[in-house]
DNA sequence: GCTAAAATGTTATAGTATAACATAACACTC
DNA sequence: GAGTGTTATGTTATACTATAACATTTTAGC
């Protein structure tokens, strides 16, 4: 089981998180021809500063402080959008929000832990999740082609402590 | 497994269909103290008149003209907050839209397939399933709460024809 | 430098959901 | 069956999420 729940839900250096996501972002990028541009970059970088999910207009807000200058919602949803189809973050569909992908390489299911207490959320790679849900279809004749799966609940942290905030 | 699969994706007598959530709708009312009114009753009867998800304005349209008089969206949503409260109906995040539950009254977990072709929607009970969740989620330290589980695909009926509308 | 392609800027608007307050219908008591 | 508290609906306005359409700028390659 691919994870990154130890790190998504407990405090951690954000610092070489940031630096990882992007490293990998660039390198996916200069494979596929794709530019990194400025303001995708900063999208990227904003999503993994909290590992929680963020709104396109939370994105909005804090990519104006940053970039110093007004920034348009049609701004947003570009870089949100180049930033999806390289499998570099995720929408998480229940919240309207967006969040960094740890794995972006890998194929997988997109299982996320998303904690309703400080908001938190983890991504899980399950392989046998996947064949239930594969051989669940199978069994209703029904020819499966993607998936949304959230689940809710309390993180190690705030289940423990009750009071666990990110830092 | 317990499924409205069949039922869902395939042709079948919707009057017997409505006719049987309705009962059980006010079944449920007069056991909870509940109100089932003629706004509540008609967004039911509507979400079950297909089993395709419908949208809160798209059921606005819809109830307007059933009622034969202008309904504003507060309305709409009372009502569809209403039905979800009793487990009457659920909400499809992934498509921010409404769907009558087959099966009200038991525990389940939710999973739906949801056809890209033509817009069907089955809810599917899957107990080996929530295992799974449950067990991922403990092996992470996660305290399960809720979960939002929604497949996309084919149905049975698009799957064999490629052509398959639903009556 | 020139050109085509890609990215961003700008304005407007579509689509989803709720806040806040007013009115009406209901259910219970006396 | 009039009064009263509760529940439901009406009404107006607005917040939040997302995209269309067209103009301008930037970039990469020649």
């Amino acid at each position: 089981m691919l994870s990154n729940s130890r790190l998504a839900h407990q405090p951690h250096d954000h610092g070489r998180c940031i630096d990882a996501a992007l490293k990998r972002a660039f390198a996916l990028c200069s494979e596929r021809n794709a530019r990194m541009t400025p303001t995708r970059e900063s999208v990227l970088r904003l999503l993994w500063q909290s590992h929680q999910p963020l709104g396109a207009y939370q994105l909005q807000d804090q990519l104006a402080t940053l970039l110093g200058k007004p920034i348009a919602p049609p701004t947003v949803y570009r870089a949100i959008e180049f930033l999806m189809a390289l499998g570099l973050i995720h929408r998480i569909a229940s919240l309207n929000a967006y969040l960094g992908c740890p794995f972006p390489n890998s194929e997988h299911s997109n299982l996320f832990m998303i904690c309703t207490h400080c908001g938190s959320a983890a991504e899980v790679t399950h392989s046998p999740l996947n064949d239930m849900l594969q051989k669940a279809s199978d069994n209703a004749n029904f020819t499966l082609q993607s998936q949304t799966l959230e689940l809710f609940g309390l993180c190690p942290q705030c289940s423990d402590t009750n009071n666990g905030v990110q830092p």
